[in-house]
RNA sequence: GGUCCCAUCGUCUAGUCUGGCCUAGGACACCAGGUUUUCAUCCUGGCAACAGGGGUUCGAAUCCCCUUGGGAUCACCA
């Protein structure tokens, strides 16, 4: 184990889509590999199936992998010198490979039709048993096969699996994984129109871009021992592998459209926040150890191992990723979390798209940073705290149609109107009022509240007199629908 | 069905490699209290797991075998 190559690892998405949540993270346990080591972290675009490619996916993914913090060293928008890294602007560095493999036979042409195939695989299945190969033209001569491809008759290449050999990965996360060839099939290694297969590209990129390890999802444990067959054949230097485990749903299948978000994006527009993500991301499949579940991107790289990334699939806790977002919240400092916050208010037209997070509205938002957890949700609590009058939600209504609630507030009004301002200790002022009227706390605070918030829950109100201003305050207690005593009954 | 992977509280996990310190620890969720004029936060406490069966051993969550269960994959997609 006395591995003496510089770390080099790689992330290599196909850009036919959002920059899925398993892939995130795959991302990520590859960047802090790179970044704890003090290796490369490098991006290549698998871009060779043009059907479905979209330079749409691709800035997607790229905008993801931003939002993340997981900068790349070499890759689109960052040279290096082992590139290109588009899969599509490659395809001249593999004419080498395939040639030598038919030189060499370990690539034979295959001429039977893919729908043939399929009947057999059938078949096969029907039989409980594994489909490996038409041996039809396995064993036609080389003469004869070129001959007939030189004819114009279609074919592909497939991989001549050797017999009998045992192929054991060294894999960091799950130890030795052994698979026998005489399981595998001659899997195609390049198609009709010459273009190879991933299984191929793979090994020949991971190869050319001096991999050091690959990092990436368990799905391609089954893959690997074609790609080992390939560095074997060209007699290229393995990289070593860790087989990172599934991400799932609550059904405990991998993780997919049909069990919620998937993609990162769709977190990043509902206003999640990054830290908790990362974090939460880290914490599927990972840990630092008995206590620590919440950590920094920085104190992760101190101490990640591949190691401690644990074997089993990891089902997605929405409930944590939650709790997780609302502790970082807490965290933030005022002046971030006011500009992380200021694009949803503006959304929502509660602030001019030309406001700035000043210190007014620092002072208004800080109020409501303990008690959200999505930067999103803000709009909606911190509504009743904008404008002249709140709205009324039911049970703010329900509160200010009871009993004396009208002189109650007239009350309170002209305690504030008579207390200097800032107000010193509002609680006292209501308190005093309270014992005035011969009422308990409650009784009064329970209107109070509702008039001046339209709602029953929400901060101290001391801190919502302070900044709605005296104006305002009292302007809300003196002319909520109660305290003009014109409000039509409950419909 | 073939091949491969996995198996500790409902969930994420520590402990497994290097058996004893594990009457199995932490966190989320949940429940009960407390703080708070409300909600939220916060604090305290509680509930809750080694899939089953065989071995090996003085001793097993930890090592071995079997069973069961779950998952991945089986493309001229990546």
């Amino acid at each position: 184990m006395t591995e003496s190559r510089p770390v080099r690892v790689r992330f290599a998405p196909s850009p036919t889509g959002m920059l899925h949540i398993g892939g995130a993270r795959t991302a990520l346990f590859n960047w802090a590999y790179a970044r704890s080591r003090g290796g490369t972290f490098l991006l290549r675009i698998e871009d060779t199936d043009i059907e479905r490619n979209s330079e749409e996916s691709l800035q997607s993914i790229l905008d993801s992998m931003r939002w993340l913090g997981l900068d790349w060293d070499e890759g689109p928008e960052a040279d290096g010198n082992y590139g290109p890294y588009f899969q599509s602007q490659r395809v001249h560095t593999y004419q080498a490979a395939m040639a030598r493999g038919v030189e060499e036979g370990w690539l034979y042409r295959c001429f039977a039709s893919a729908e043939e195939l399929e009947v057999q695989r059938e078949a096969a299945r029907a039989a409980k048993t594994n489909w490996r190969f038409d041996p039809r033209f396995r064993d036609l001569s080389k003469q004869d096969a070129e001959a007939r491809h030189a004819a114009g008759e279609k074919n592909v290449l497939r991989f001549r699996v050797p017999e009998g050999e045992e192929i054991v990965i060294k894999d960091h996360i799950r130890g030795a994984v052994a698979f026998s060839s005489n399981d595998m099939e001659d899997w195609v290694a390049v198609r009709p129109n010459g273009m190879p297969t991933y299984n191929f590209v793979c090994a020949l990129d991971d190869s050319a871009m001096e991999i050091s390890h690959v990092i990436r999802g368990e799905e391609h444990l089954v893959n690997t021992p074609k790609q080992v067959l390939v560095y074997r054949a060209l007699g290229l230097a393995e990289p070593e592998y860790a087989h990172v485990p599934l991400i799932l749903g609550q059904d405990g299948k991998k993780l997919s459209k049909r069990t919620g978000d998937t993609a990162l994006g769709d977190y990043i527009t509902k206003g999640y926040p990054v830290d908790a993500l990362f974090n939460f991301l880290c914490l599927l499949g990972f840990s630092i150890d008995d206590k620590t579940d919440v950590f920094t991107r920085e104190e992760l790289l101190q101490v990640f191992d591949l190691k401690r990334i644990s074997k089993s699939g990891a089902i997605f806790d929405t409930d944590k990723l939650h709790w997780l977002c609302g502790d970082w919240i807490r965290r933030m400092a005022t002046p971030s979390f006011t500009a992380a916050v200021l694009p949803y208010l503006i959304d929502a037209d509660l602030v001019s798209p030309d406001a700035s997070a000043d210190a007014e509205l620092q002072s208004l938002v800080s109020v409501f940073q303990e008690r959200i957890t999505l930067f999103s949700e803000l709009p909606a609590q911190a509504a009743g705290m904008f404008g002249e009058l709140p709205e009324y939600d039911q049970k703010a209504q329900k509160a200010l149609q009871a009993e004396g609630v009208s002189s109650v507030l007239q009350a309170v009004a002209k305690a504030v109107d008579a207390s200097s301002w800032p107000m010193e200790d509002f609680s006292a002022t209501v308190k005093t009022v309270a014992e005035e009227l011969g009422l308990g706390m409650g009784k009064v605070m329970k209107p109070v509240r509702a008039a001046l918030t339209g709602t029953l829950g929400g901060p101290e109100l001391a801190d919502v007199v302070r900044i709605l201003g005296k104006k305002r305050s009292m302007k809300r207690l003196q002319e909520c629908p109660s305290a003009l005593e014109d409000s039509a009954p409950e419909g």
